[in-house]
DNA sequence: GGCTATCATCGCGTTATGACGATGAATTCT
DNA sequence: AGAATTCATCGTCATAACGCGATGATAGCC
């Protein structure tokens, strides 16, 4: 039985901790939700009632996509208050992103990832 | 109950067909057992039984994998006899690779991804 | 002080996933 | 033909993972 220190999370804390930080980077974006956590950080700080508006999902599982985000090295939060603003730690990632954004349109499918409206964009609030 | 037209696979074919392409890639990339054999691909065709004598892993286990590689578009078999060779189908896959072990070793965890020989790379057998 | 908002965790139920062995098809060898 | 090899699928089992509500902690607000 697998239980990372913290709690069951998800694989990734167990995985990055030595067995294959690959599969671990590549699981934590294997998730539509992470990825659109990821996608909407890309734009900026955001808390998680913000996310949980956005994505409408509870707030409990955001909180647990962040974590396992976290745990990932992936993003970060800055602890204001009561709310913590996450963001993203990498700036790389948005280069796996768009080798991820060619690949996929190279695949021929029809795919519009990231809607690259970033400023066009008003988010939810 | 998710079931795709050819059996239960991964979800990677059905949400390759719309939901998020995006996370139907990273997935097939999140299983150490995947990210191996792409690895191994990625120096030169190799049939299911080559890769289960490297892996050490049933039969079953690898067809089923590459299985699910191939409903993701990522590789391609060259049937011959009674063998299949297998083959990455884009080498924009190694780009997205080369991306993620840069972010990986930007996040500074001890990591020695693809053994790096890529372009001077050696056909194994 | 009491109340509410924000957030992290826990526990739970449902579904997905990975590994295996067994089966059957196609092919090659004797 | 008969046997063996290669491989795809199927069925099954154990575990991981996603989503949710509940709980508790902390921090602002009346």
């Amino acid at each position: 039985m697998t239980m990372n220190s913290e709690g069951g999370r998800c694989v990734s804390a167990d995985i990055a901790a030595g067995v294959s930080p690959a599969a671990a980077l590549f699981h934590s974006l294997a998730d539509e939700t992470r990825l659109r956590i990821v996608q909407r950080l890309a734009r900026g700080e955001a808390r998680v009632v913000d996310l949980t508006g956005e994505l409408g999902l509870a707030q409990s599982t955001v909180s647990k996509h962040l974590a396992c985000l976290r745990d990932c090295g992936l993003v970060t939060y800055r602890a204001e208050g009561r709310q913590s603003f996450y963001s993203l730690t990498r700036p790389e990632l948005m280069d796996l992103l768009a080798s991820a954004e060619q690949l996929l349109a190279a695949t021929g499918r029809p795919v519009v990832l990231w809607p690259t409206r970033p400023t066009t964009q008003e988010p939810a609030s």
